[in-house]
DNA sequence: GTGATTATTTGACCGAAATCAACGAAGGCC
DNA sequence: GGCCTTCGTTGATTTCGGTCAAATAATCAC
């Protein structure tokens, strides 16, 4: 079910725009897309397991794609849902040779891969290359510190709530829009259990919020903060 | 009560065993202790909040650094411990222009700082000197990953037994050591109250754990995985 | 040492969220 | 359309860990 091939023109003009390689210089971009492949990949497949031995770098065009650890009761926690733009892989670039957790598809989804090889070779020799995998680092690192720093401080309703926030424009007033996944992930997501997704949305009701399956409607994006 | 100076003989030796400095090549090491500050920072002293401009790239070289958030309310959560050798306000330096989390000094602590321009500007034009920092970020972003999995999968006996196999040598038996910090410091690293600290010893007693202030002694490392 | 802080432990209590179980809703397939 | 599977909600129950308060141990300054 899988394509793989080399990027279309199209598919050049999306690659371009990615975080990893709008600001590379001329010639560093075009070493990248020389060895960029794209893929399609299905519902539920995943990309890598935990443990594997770590040799590709992979970022994200459309879609979405979680990362999880596996207990060793065989309980799976959500660590991360990457979006299109991330990078998926990068801990295991410069640091380990493993994988240091299991990525898979949520849905259907478009990336690209490169040779991790290869891109230790590049960025060994181009700093801006470097550079903006340290970016990405950087911006992920930050990322699941808020996310930490937001499982310990606040509740099941807090959270979502916070999540909700992020979603609506600044200083918007009624705002409706689509979940970008099922609830079940969502949940995940912000380390919750869907019970306690659903018990969260519903307490939310009073603020403001209300949910018809993906679907929700955000009175007043304001309020959200008193919750 | 700061001392600020320029590298001493033995401290440029120190300074080279660093993660950040020791993998450079000469003429980038040599840049960069150009341009090093050593600073001893005491007990409870702040080195930067939340939100403040980061100018500056900081490394442990001895001591203890938290790492914190401070919530609307005035609460506060620990977010990582920096240990020698650690990077501090990395994910600044290449992000954002505001440091994302405040940092103070656990005890007394040794550090090098960085003018975080100079560090961009160098590492704009030094491949090896970007690929080491992408580097340290890529460990403390899988750090983070790690602590965040082990928030969320395990109870606190578990996730300080985790804690204490980690500190022992791989396959010992009847290991004794000091803890390196306070447990208040360590239930926050852990995410607990002090009082879940506390309780979360004295239940792993009864898995050969002893404690007596500082001074913990564990029978066997590997029945610590039964917990 | 002695007293004054500051850490740590213990107990009682409470609230948040996980778990289990059962039911309702939605979407895919034929 | 109708069956079937997956997803989401709701209720009951339980467990974990946070909070408050008080007692005890350490540590520091003098």
């Amino acid at each position: 079910m899988n394509r793989i091939m080399r990027p279309s023109a199209w598919e050049r003009e999306t690659l371009m725009g990615l975080p990893l390689l709008s600001r590379l210089e001329l010639d560093t971009l075009s070493a990248m897309l020389e060895i960029a492949t794209v893929r399609t990949i299905g519902p539920r497949q995943v990309l890598f397991r935990e443990g594997d031995l770590a040799d590709t770098l992979y970022c994200v065009l459309s879609g979405y794609v979680r990362s999880f650890h596996l207990s060793p009761l065989g309980r799976e926690v959500d660590l991360l849902v990457h979006e299109p733009g991330d990078l998926i892989g990068a801990s295991a670039c410069l640091h380990g040779h493993a994988y240091c957790a299991s990525a898979q598809a949520t849905d259907s989804v478009k990336i690209v891969q490169f040779s991790l090889q290869r891109v230790r070779e590049l960025a060994a020799r181009k700093p801006d290359l470097a550079l903006a995998l340290a970016a990405g680092l950087s911006g992920q690192f930050a990322g699941s510190l808020s996310t930490l720093a937001d499982d310990r401080l606040h509740t099941a309703p807090q959270r979502v709530a916070h999540y909700l926030k992020k979603q609506c424009p600044q200083g918007s007033r009624n705002v409706s829009f689509r979940l970008p996944y099922q609830k079940n992930l969502l949940a995940g997501k912000l380390g919750l259990a869907p019970e306690a997704l659903s018990r969260a949305f519903s307490h939310l009701k009073r603020y403001g919020v209300s949910v018809r399956g993906r679907l929700v409607q955000v009175n007043d994006p304001e309020a959200l903060q008193s919750v």
